[in-house]
DNA sequence: TCGATTTCTGAAATCGATTACATTTTATAA
DNA sequence: TTATAAAATGTAATCGATTTCAGAAATCGA
């Protein structure tokens, strides 16, 4: 049993599948009322639906996102493309999803090519920049004819961008530890060839060198983003400066870790030592102690491309031109107990 | 400036369509070996890539499953649809992805309408089966034509079941308390209307009665699965029954909220009062006391539904039929701190 | 060398819609 | 009552592939 099609409604209502077309085209397409409402009835008695596959085929438009994403498993882009997927929803458009395994990505071109030659209205690349993994956007012989735009990656004049202020973050979170009375600041960042980790990083170098706080070179250790990293990353820059008295962790996973790992050697939170991490994962307060953090609204950040992306895609439509932009997001400081006021 | 069609390869080729069309088939169909060549030779040329869309149209298949999914917020389904997307990705499927806001959809029928019309090859229902929500699943004039499996939902007899073994979860969670040695045992359960909640309650009674441990009626505390109303559970639970010593919490995060009240009303965890969750989420082990927990492998439960879904699919296409098959995945106690042995 | 196969290729129909263009019907003005 | 413009509908082409059917070319056995 195949579906119904519009020329079963067609016959049924008596009229030519154009008009049919017309009826379920919605405006006031020159349609008597009187026929109108025989198709609408053929159109209710069938159950039709017209085929989105053939629509798409003629008009080359199919009211679908591409999105290409990494890293469900964890909370950021878990709420990303839970956002992304709200705002498509409410502004019309259903989601291809595809992700990634590694970040590196070679086959950009075959996923590009798959997405469009389904039509794709417009594209949503959701994948952190890291290495040069981002550096076919720079080629422009490989820019898909598609609107498209990059969540979480370094602004670019001609692209469209949208991302969390990471240098800020970094900024924000040192602050708050430098005016809790830390003096010496301990960095552990995420790998460094994460753009987002480097931009936290620059942050937390700034925010010491605005107020003339000691920056050693051993007051950094890189990790994974993994708690474990952040356990061992603790251990490092206690062995090397046991002065440090206070810890920004470039994510919550990490931050946990280094939580742990002072509980273990006898540094009590925050009165020895203070951290702070950043994402504000899901239960973070529940750590012990409440863990101080960034909030990024990672929901947010997908609905915002959306938003943004469906204006690129109407423009286009228009025959009009958006001016690349890059929206970017502030994140916001949280602050609970495993950063609390020493004197 | 608009795609290479396969007019353009034919021409460039100098063969007709028919021919292009049966060497990208591959096959050995009938093609002389230069002629082959020729074609090649013009699609790399062109760059040419067939329309999935024009392809979907005609033949009716779209190597697209659509997935309609829950809590993406959330771990457990974060994960689900990450496995999903791992083996379609291998399977050569891409998705369609819906989310829905409310467990309670009513607007099942546009749903499944509406991936339909995109031919997609087959469906995952990856809701929480919660209240009635599933109801409509008994209602065979319903059953959308195309194979759908339901994921975490209980088995019904004629339909496509992937799920975990809950009750085996909260029977085995509880033993594990039971053989630390607790006599008292409470449970702070997800909300009843959920069916993966009402099986881990089974369990635990289950695992009561079969030892002839006390089960009085306060034991029980249904919370929402958030923390905070796994701190509210404990709090009852405590002032209602002093002498309980050990609390199953039906996922990680009620659990974690027990963890906090313990340490709060001074209950020492797990001397004075052993404490397993239910998930096993992303670094259980750093919270304080590190949580114990039942993990259950949703990456795998994705997996496993997609290849499910994938036989039937082959089978449907070669007119043949699989018998509808509830496929079952044993969750694994983790033991932690949080509930280590008492002697 | 010729007819019978087998292999190879093309013409045209098809999938299910949209839309440009043509045509008919109705309304309006002269 | 016409001529004419506007409204309503139909015809047929189109989107870009696949596939049936039939015809052409190559192969083969006698």
């Amino acid at each position: 049993m195949s579906r119904t099609t519009i020329a079963d409604v067609a016959r049924v209502a008596g009229v030519s599948k154009a008009t049919v077309s017309r009826v379920l085209a919605g405006q006031s397409n020159y349609i008597r009322e009187e026929t109108r409402q025989r198709v609408q009835k053929a159109v209710g008695e069938l159950g039709y639906r017209p085929s989105d596959t053939a629509r798409s085929l003629k008009s080359k438009r199919s009211c679908t996102l591409g999105v290409v994403g990494y890293g469900l498993e964890f909370y950021g882009p878990s709420c990303t493309i839970s956002g992304i997927e709200q705002e498509a929803s409410e502004l019309g458009y259903t989601l291809l999803l595809h992700l990634i395994r590694q970040p590196e990505t070679n086959n950009v071109e075959e996923l590009l090519e798959r997405m469009q030659s389904r039509y794709v209205d417009g594209i949503i690349w959701a994948v952190p920049e890291i290495g040069g993994n981002h550096a076919w956007l720079d080629d422009k012989k490989r820019w898909p004819s598609v609107p498209i735009i990059f969540l979480s990656t370094e602004p670019r004049p001609d692209r469209f961008v949208a991302a969390v202020d990471n240098y800020n973050g970094g900024l924000m979170a040192t602050r708050h530890l430098i005016a809790q009375g830390c003096q010496h600041i301990g960095l552990i960042t995420g790998p460094l060839d994460w753009w987002e980790a480097r931009q936290r990083k620059f942050g937390w170098k700034d925010a010491l060198e605005s107020v003339g706080l000691p920056r050693k070179e051993g007051y950094v250790v890189e990790g994974n983003w993994s708690a474990i990293s952040g356990e061992h990353g603790l251990t490092q820059l206690l062995s090397r400066y046991p002065e440090i008295d206070g810890v920004f962790a470039c994510n919550d996973r990490m931050a946990v870790g280094a939580l742990k790992m002072a509980r273990q050697v006898g540094r009590r939170v925050p009165e020895d030592l203070a951290i702070i991490g950043y994402d504000d994962v899901q239960d973070a307060e529940y750590f012990f102690p409440a863990l101080s953090t960034m909030r990024q609204d990672m929901v947010e950040l997908g609905r915002l491309a959306v938003r943004k992306l469906g204006q690129v895609i109407e423009a286009k439509q228009n025959g009009a031109t958006c001016p690349p932009e890059a929206v970017i997001l502030q994140p916001e400081l949280v602050v609970r107990a495993s950063s609390l006021l020493r004197k």
